[in-house]
DNA sequence: TGCGGCTATTG
DNA sequence: CACAATAGCCGCAG
């Protein structure tokens, strides 16, 4: 096929079913694609030209992984958008508001349909209303439209990917953010791969363990209900006297539970039952009844029939940057999955995993963005915590929870001591992390390192001064600081992490390695076993390529801890 | 039926 | 039990 693209072009691509247009940002050439050409057309352009792709948003990314396509290097405009703007709304007709300085607060909607409306065939032939947005139902009937169609839509993305690329350079006092914004949408890209490759389980592991909680798996909603109660009465037996209608799920329940065996608590959270297991031995029989009902409930049998495929892979949703700070997200349990159930990832015949994570990631980021000298020299020590506990006289442990009480905004309990050591010795790194919380208490938005905008002013009901008591507003204001002040460090990690992980993504694509899970400073990869050692490297060495990319010019040591396993567990 | 509270799990 | 997240169940208001 004859191309009209050149080396180094940067491409627009809109994709529908069976229709594709892709536009050169730099000319006016253009490849107009029908179902016969498209995947044969693309392949050959990334593997060609490999140029960056331009999109709207990660359902391009997802359209293009579906067909068979690993794109090097991409502009995801929803996940630059959210950079620049914070927060984790999105969509194109707010980034093409928020382009042409539109009211965002009223965007146009797709008129819902109800009884009385007929369903409208024709879209509108323009994109643009008159008002300047754009028409939600032309956007609508780009799936159904015409190839002509396609092609305005890959239009309008090289205008709002220009306009993006000055705003990213035109921000003060943040030069990296043009980088952010490339791992931004690598990360994008590589959360349509997420979803589509999934992680590997042994699905018959992950029973056996399951049932060791819980017992074998249920015949029956009947038998599923008989089973419960059979654990109920582990705990309700020890109980003296009538049950009445005692639910265990209830904790208002459980508490008074607790009280007619003489145990009085503010709540029942497992940490504070804990200390509590010698007093009555109901304690320990509801601790493991709390364990099994939470592998009941939430990663049981149900669950692996909802989330793992025919083919053993663990899929979840992945969002790059959803909440506060722009860490990566993962339903299914993907990010949250109890440690007894790691035994049951495990990498498939020929494989194994190249599993790595960041150590000591939060503190040395601390180090970065506040350009704290005596902080970062504190970095090149494997264990930092070792040098800041010699230079404060305390513990490791103490200086430890003092560190990470600093970043959390902690001002009570045992770290508060080492946190006025820290305030002397680290002046610079305590100053950045105070001007951060007093920002945010005061609603001002924060813009992280790497360039995303942490959102103050539009997060918080606005309530009339005087209509809220005294103390709860100062309580609010405080809660504004300790997030705005984490936020500086736990959002410049995720970017971090990010720009590591799309290195790591893009060393590997020649080899037989891949990316099964992102875990904020952790990451896994499937290997094939005889790539495994090269994979190894590029992961260790991608820690040191993310530093210098995303910490150039600071004297701050990053590291890594990477180790090749079989199953997750088998990791340190 | 939707929402806040409580709980558990992870980084 | 500070910062972030997903996810389940319960009680309660509408």
């Amino acid at each position: 096929m004859i191309l009209p693209f050149t080396q180094g072009d940067t491409i627009a691509i809109a994709v529908a079913d069976g229709v594709g247009a892709a536009l050169a940002a730099d000319g006016d050439a253009t490849l107009e694609l029908d179902a016969t050409q498209m995947s044969a057309a693309l392949a050959e352009i990334e593997q060609t030209l490999s140029p960056r792709w331009i999109w709207w948003s990660t359902d391009t990314a997802r359209f293009l992984v579906a067909d068979g396509l690993r794109p090097a290097r991409c502009w995801d405009l929803d996940a630059v958008h959210r950079l620049l703007v914070g927060g984790w709304r999105g969509g194109a007709g707010r980034i093409w508001a928020h382009r042409r300085g539109l009211d965002t607060s009223e965007l146009p909607q797709v008129a819902a349909p109800d009884l009385f409306s007929q369903p409208v065939d024709d879209d509108p032939a323009e994109a643009l209303r008159p008002d300047g947005h754009l028409d939600p139902a032309w956007i609508d009937g780009l799936w159904r439209s015409d190839v002509g169609h396609l092609r305005t839509w890959a239009a309008l993305a090289l205008d709002v990917h220009h306009w993006q690329v000055d705003e990213l350079e035109r921000l003060p006092e943040r030069p990296a953010a043009s980088g952010t914004a490339r791992s931004e949408s690598a990360a994008a890209l590589l959360c349509a791969e997420l979803e589509a490759d999934g992680l590997p389980i042994d699905v018959a592991e992950a029973e056996r363990i399951i049932a060791s909680f819980i017992g074998p798996r249920p015949r029956d909603g009947a038998d599923e209900a008989r089973l419960a109660a059979e654990r109920d009465h582990l705990v309700l037996q020890h109980l003296p006297g009538p049950l009445g209608d005692l639910d265990l799920r209830n904790p208002a329940g459980v508490k008074s539970l607790l009280r007619r065996v003489g145990i009085e608590v503010p709540d029942t959270r497992a940490w504070r039952l804990e200390r509590l297991r010698g007093e009555h031995e109901i304690v320990d029989a509801l601790l493991t009844w709390r364990k099994a009902e939470r592998i009941s409930t939430t990663f049981g049998y149900r669950w692996l029939d909802q989330h793992v495929g025919p083919d053993g892979r663990l899929r979840g949703q992945w969002s790059p940057s959803d909440g506060a700070a722009g860490r990566m997200t993962a339903t299914a349990g993907l990010h949250n999955m109890p440690a007894e159930l790691r035994p049951a990832i495990v990498a498939e015949p020929g494989h194994v995993f190249v599993r790595a994570d960041l150590g000591q990631i939060e503190p040395r980021i601390l180090a970065a963005v506040s350009n704290d000298d005596a902080l970062a020299a504190a970095t090149w020590d494997d264990d930092m915590y070792a040098p800041v506990a010699a230079r404060l006289g305390v513990t490791r442990d103490v200086a430890k929870v003092a560190v990470l009480g600093a970043m959390y905004g902690q001002t009570t309990g045992h770290g508060a001591v080492a946190l006025r050591g820290l305030e002397s010795a680290y002046p610079t790194a305590m100053a950045h992390l105070e001007a951060a919380a007093r920002q945010a208490e005061r609603g001002d938005d924060l813009r992280t390192r790497g360039g995303r905008l942490v959102r103050m002013s539009s997060n918080e009901p606005d309530a009339e001064p005087g209509d809220e008591p005294e103390r709860a507003a100062r309580s609010r204001a405080a809660a504004r600081g300790r997030y705005g002040r984490n936020a500086m460090v736990q959002g410049a990690a995720a970017e971090f992490f990010k720009t590591w992980a799309a290195i790591v993504r893009a060393r590997c694509a020649p080899i037989d390695a891949h990316i099964v899970l992102c875990l904020h400073d952790e990451l896994l990869l499937h290997s094939l076993t005889d790539c495994a050692d090269v994979a190894a490297q590029i992961v260790t060495d991608g820690v040191q390529e993310a530093s210098h990319r995303w910490a150039g010019g600071t004297e701050v040591r990053f590291v890594a801890d990477t180790s090749v396993i079989a199953r997750w567990s088998d990791a340190k």
